[in-house]
DNA sequence: CCACATCCTGACACAGGTGTCAGCTTGTCC
DNA sequence: GGACAAGCTGACACCTGTGTCAGGATGTGG
């Protein structure tokens, strides 16, 4: 949470990186920048859009207008389900949302019965080692959104994937100093195997090593991540690029 | 590898696919589509691009000329280190390639002897979980990429997405007959826990159930996903994207 | 040459995970 | 009401991983 606020302090300056860009193509840009809640999102996310089976707690556009911080943790969830489409929405007509199968999880009879929001533009983009990033813009008069979003659609992603990687760099620059430990050509296979389920006997079998320096390398790879153990060493090197990366 | 030939055969009709817009912006483009080789990218990078320490293993240009093969998995490594920018170089200067770090795994002296090969583009694209995908072009003639790159950039990202989005979705829908398993709630959640480091006993504590049943999730969660043991679970949870994922 | 990092191997006690068996409640759908 | 899925709990033998100890083999750079 501490994290949040601190990426949240990092916001206007980036807004203001990419505002020429936004109003070149005439649109306010508003950039969101949130933790989901890993390792249990969900419990965050059962207790406030699911608990409720309310359309409403799904709505980024009605959250964004009474609590900013859940506003941007909507519009991540919702573009971690959107892969290659940005996403729109104007009152009514629920645009791509409904690929996001958020709508899925939540009671939708009364979705006519809400109130009206506005209109929102939501561009998802994906970055290495399962990052999500997102340009979040609301508007709570209806501007059309439609026309918009048909013809900048493409200028939307090019703006998302610039803000986030303007903001990763901003933010690794000093964060690298402290957690940049490298693993060993030898750990880092032994992740690898141990991350496709072998024991560390197998592992010792396919690098023709013994057990005791398969468990060798593992412990040391495990207290370089900081895990307590091979799940979590396996998760860590995951999450910084050793194991994993597959293409599409 | 069958699945690698398998992804290769569908590329003729991804090409078509996006070939209207190819021309649009003038960019002869080649779709590519390969296994980096999960999970041991490494024995076969060993192998390759790393085992002899010359530059022209890490150049998809090169091998493009040479081994078809090669090149599409020396994009998709490419594209793997690339973030945000998309990837260009022309004879002799390096463009982007130096953020994808490739450059510093290889002996670089001989860099300026090798022949000229001509110019390429890389467009890499991320998707959710973890995966990679990349739009490679390559010529052998001079063409001057750079003003080509510098005024359409954003729109190779877009075909990209374009690309893979299609790709995947022509992919999946066979797919998802087979290993759609679903996992419940409580399986999931344990899994989260257990992907945190947390032992069978603390998820109990933490999610209020006894180790007996925290352990029956755990179990029927590894059923569903055909593993072994628990971190293979999780690593198979976290390409399906039921854990791990984080915003940026 | 020495220091250092990487890699390699072995041993042991103990905690924890795996596999298989069995039985229970709760809610939903036909 | 009956069938079914999901969730919950317990027990047990056995295998695997963890933590800590010890030592030796390479190759690199000062």
């Amino acid at each position: 949470m501490d994290h949040q606020r601190e990426c949240w302090a990092e916001m206007p300056a980036l807004i203001a990186a990419v505002q020429a860009a936004g109003d070149a193509i005439g649109l306010p840009f508003v950039a969101a920048q949130a933790d989901l809640g890993d390792p249990e999102p969900m419990s965050d996310a059962e207790g406030r859009p699911y608990a409720e089976t309310s359309f409403r707690w799904v709505d980024p556009s009605y959250a964004y207008w009474r609590d900013r911080k859940l506003a941007l943790q909507l519009a991540f969830l919702t573009a971690a389900r959107l892969v290659a489409e940005p996403f729109y929405y104007s009152d009514g007509r629920l645009g791509t949302w409904r690929s996001t199968r958020l709508l899925d999880e939540v009671d939708c009879s009364q979705a006519k019965n809400t109130p009206n929001f506005g209109e929102a533009i939501i561009a998802p983009v994906h970055l290495p080692r399962g990052l999500v990033g997102a340009v979040f813009w609301c508007s709570r008069e209806p501007v059309g959104v439609e026309p918009l979003f048909a013809k900048h659609a493409g200028d939307l992603h090019n703006l998302a994937l610039k803000l986030v990687a303007t903001h990763n760099e901003a933010r690794d620059r000093p964060r690298n100093a402290t957690v940049p430990q490298t693993l060993t050509r030898r750990e880092v296979q032994c992740l690898r195997w141990a991350a496709a389920g072998k024991t560390d006997g197998e592992i010792g079998i396919i690098l023709s090593l013994s057990v005791s320096t398969v468990r060798f390398h593992l412990r040391n790879a495990a207290a370089k991540l900081g895990a307590t153990g091979r799940a979590q060493s396996i998760q860590i090197a995951a999450g910084l690029g050793f194991v994993g990366a597959r293409a599409a």
